[in-house]
DNA sequence: TTGCTGACTTGGC
DNA sequence: AGCCAAGCCAGCA
């Protein structure tokens, strides 16, 4: 449960709720989206702080850092984050999640992507 | 209230 | 292409 004043991370993990499979999102566009343009070190806080009764119910791993990147936390995190958005159909050819393709408003490429 | 830390971002070398 | 430094935001001691 969330403590009543923590409303910058409910509105964080809701935002990430509304993150369609296949598809992910940047910090910084979360942070915007929350109207906080430069606050994408507070999204990542909240994704820090996220219970693991919250985490079977954001899909946390659907957000990552600009350029598409996953952020290097020093633990299996990253790895797995990787391998469940594999599972969703994001491609990592590159190394690197392909925003143009798989950001939030990016129209529906995964057919396209080869 | 002050200061440090951190799942970030951007710009310069 | 990869590494370093500065800026910004929220939470916690």
């Amino acid at each position: 449960m969330i403590a009543a004043g923590d409303l910058f991370f409910r509105r964080v993990y809701a935002l990430v709720r509304e993150i369609p499979r296949g598809r992910v999102a940047t910090y910084g566009q979360i942070a915007e989206m929350l109207g906080v343009p430069r606050g994408a070190r507070a999204v990542g806080w909240a994704l820090r702080a996220l219970p693991g009764h919250e985490e079977g119910s954001v899909p946390w791993h659907r957000v990552v850092g600009a350029g598409g990147r996953i952020s290097p936390r020093g633990g299996p995190g990253p790895q797995m984050q990787r391998r469940l958005l594999e599972a969703e159909g994001v491609d990592f050819r590159s190394g690197r999640i392909d925003i143009a393709r798989h950001g939030l408003l990016a129209p529906d490429g995964r057919r396209a992507a080869r």
